[in-house]
DNA sequence: TCCTGACTTCCATCCAGCGGAATCCTTGCT
DNA sequence: AGCAAGGATTCCGCTGGATGGAAGTCAGGA
């Protein structure tokens, strides 16, 4: 048997035990193959890093043979300062906007270039959106987003026109040209509203949130039915919570 | 320099990362000192794995040379299956209750001995509870801990009982006989309701959910001032609630 | 029954991780 | 400024735990 540790995989035993975890971030149950393909392992190491990580509880192996992700990385993860915080705070605004519109409520931040989704309130009879909680969506492509980005440092969006060759869904601008303007009007506008311009037939408010800093740290929106669109209550509502939240957070004048 | 590996320590590598990630369940921020006494580690050692998880992103350091929990971590906890499904499914109708009340509404499983909250709503004027999401609570001082109870295998009332010395809180029952008899109580109504037992001027309403196998998984609760502990609507509520959470899982009957 | 694919166990090799100690840096006190 | 104390970082020679190919086991399908 020849089994030393010899050439190949210059990753430390840290990095396998963190390439597994990741192998969870494109799909909710593996087997172990799958696992060892994506963390790119040979199988008997990731046999042995898996069984740890089981060991530990950050992952659980169902009835099914299948691996999950466990209730410990859960615990873990819900620790994260900045999620908590903005979700405690945040959570009863958004419960306000829930109940005057019945629609989608988002919160949001940015995550490289995308916007990542840290809470949805979805009523029963709410437009289907494809955004969840913890999933990451090109900035460009939602209300929340162009907020987001409106905002940023502009070479983030130098850099996000780059990486986006083509476009990402039908009616959403990807270029330098169509891009820089709406985003000046959404600066000083101070929000951005757009109707059936990501997803059709719906009507879409969304503002920023900052801290006590000034700088805008997240984002607020309703995605709601298209007919909505002259309600002029929902991007004022918007803009309320977006203003709550932000004092909340620490934010003056 | 004498530093060979020799004698100490019988953890592997990915215990050590994973001790180092447990240290942050007993605190939000942590330095590398304090990291190093929990998880048992060398300075030296527990300096060189932090710096791996700083890499990765499962934890962040601050300006303020704190380390906190990141992004990375939260991300894939979020995608644990059963807080995910049970969450999802359950919020609308979380959302009911806390319109229905404008109490706390809460959202709990078991794990081990203990109550864990998946969510909790709460109204700007609720009852101050000390649950926070995450966090955990032994089980029999809760009003969902009591309903996750009635319902487990009856072994783990003895583990509790033998593990639990002393009172927890004050109007806390934690003999077996004062239990016992209570949790068959729970056990035939269905559900458990309680005034000024758990916290003063509090009143608790807390209902089990069953999935398909018709196991109890999860609890809900509304925990409100103890002046609608005659209310009636509450606890019908819960109780609706509870099985609308159910049906949705795939209960039947 | 045989075959295929997925999972589990084994073990000789050897270098990556180890951690004590020295050093650097920051903060607070005199 | 000078000093002390505590924390963070870097250094480096030693060695035993991690490694991964291969063989063995198991489950399901043809």
């Amino acid at each position: 048997m020849s089994g030393n540790r010899a050439a190949g995989d210059e990753r430390s035993v840290a990095e396998k035990v963190f390439a597994i975890a990741d192998a969870f971030s494109s799909a909710g149950e593996l087997s172990l193959t799958e696992i060892a393909q994506r963390a790119e392992l040979p199988l008997s190491t990731a046999h042995r890093l898996v069984a740890e990580w089981v060991e530990w509880g950050g992952i659980v192996r169902g009835d099914d043979g299948l691996y999950r992700v466990g209730m410990r990385l859960w615990k873990l993860g819900v620790r994260a300062p900045t999620a908590r915080r903005l979700r405690g705070v945040a959570l009863p605004f958004l419960e306000d906007l829930y109940e005057l519109s019945r629609e989608n409520v988002h919160l949001a931040v940015r995550d490289g270039l995308g916007v990542l989704y840290l809470e949805r309130i979805s009523g029963r009879s709410a437009v289907p959106v494809i955004s969840d909680i913890g999933s990451r969506l090109p900035l460009h492509a939602t209300g929340v987003g162009l907020v987001l980005l409106a905002w940023s440092p502009p070479e983030l969006l130098d850099e996000l026109v780059a990486s986006s060759p083509r476009k990402y869904l039908a009616n959403t601008m990807t270029t330098d040209a169509e891009l820089r303007p709406r985003l000046a009007e959404i600066r000083s506008a101070g929000m951005a509203t757009s109707v059936n311009e990501m997803t059709q037939d719906s009507f879409s408010a969304a503002a920023p949130i900052r801290d006590h800093t000034d700088a805008v740290v997240a984002a607020v929106s309703i995605v709601a039915h298209a007919d909505r669109s002259s309600d002029p209550r929902y991007p004022l509502a918007v803009g309320v919570a977006a203003r709550g939240i932000s004092r909340a957070l620490g934010w003056r004048s």
